[in-house]
DNA sequence: TATTGTTATACTCTATAACTATA
DNA sequence: TATAGTTATAGAGTATAACAATA
């Protein structure tokens, strides 16, 4: 308050992260009305991409290690949204399906990012919007994030290095 | 892969957390060069900005629970960084303070930040950053995220509801 | 009685490594 | 021997609540 420093530089990064958390929970809010976790919704969408996937490479496009897909598996295939059907070709695999139920919810789902997004991008005006994403992509193309399907953003989103924070 | 839906919409807002969550990750590991977790950094940053405020106000603007910045300023306080000294005035609060070595640390922490800062916007110009400055800010600004000193983005940025993620 | 700081406890999330079954 | 999936365990991070000192 006292002292306000220099604004020109050093803070667009900060912004970012800021506004980055706040979507973030804001979109985590939704899909918890949705009965979702962030984990939850990334897979639904991973599979609803590609249907027969196997939890090694569903694991590999969260960025994520195999060990953890197998209790949100679990969680959906128990709530009756995915399955596991053993793969004829190989059958130490899985292909992951989404059950009608899953296709259904995964609709529900887009819609509330569609929301998710109108919401968040309220403050600026069409133009702003289309300026902002146009930035945005540039930058992500930038930095090598793929803006495709790999890597989602829910399930610990970019973390190109090894650990963030292990120094204690 | 084989489908490529949508471009236009509802991309914006995951573009932005993923981006957030890079600029934090990538923030994180300057910070740990500095033998700092991001918390260490945030309240180095608080302190440093706000000589002798009590650890109830750093909580706060930490959007953090008191019981939380103790441990932090313990080790910052071993390590000869922050120093507690106690207050005359009500002799409950501790007068936080920056040592000499505190102080040298938020130097070269500020450094950090600007690389980073110039890092992260390096795959654009400079007018494309500046605008990307100011679309963000209008976008914080419309959320009602304090671009000044609150909520610094190392602990916890910006949770406005509850909790994110409880629905188990 | 209310408040500052502290401690103790428990809960959540996550990764690592050992294990099985297939190949 | 190598790989897909699973289980068990441990570690980091965090919040909640009970506590002591001061007001």
């Amino acid at each position: 308050m006292a002292t306000t420093p220099r604004v020109g530089s050093r803070r667009t990064a900060f912004l970012l992260s800021q506004l980055g958390s706040l979507s973030a929970a804001r979109f985590a809010e939704r899909t918890r009305e949705l009965g979702l976790t962030p984990s939850d919704a990334g897979t639904l969408r991973l599979i609803g991409r590609n249907p027969g996937m196997s939890q090694r490479v569903l694991a590999d496009r969260m960025g994520a290690v195999p060990s953890r897909v197998v209790p949100v598996l679990d969680s959906l295939e128990t709530r009756g949204l995915v399955e596991r059907v053993r793969s004829s070709a190989d059958r130490r695999n899985y292909e992951l399906h989404l059950t009608a139920a899953g296709q259904a919810l995964l609709g529900r789902l887009r819609a509330a990012a569609e929301k998710h997004e109108s919401e968040l991008l309220g403050p600026l005006t069409a133009e702003q919007s289309a300026e902002l994403a146009r930035l945005l992509a540039l930058l992500a193309g930038g930095h090598g994030l793929d803006l495709d399907a790999h890597r989602e953003t829910t399930m610990r989103a970019a973390d190109p290095g090894k650990r963030t924070a292990g120094g204690k």
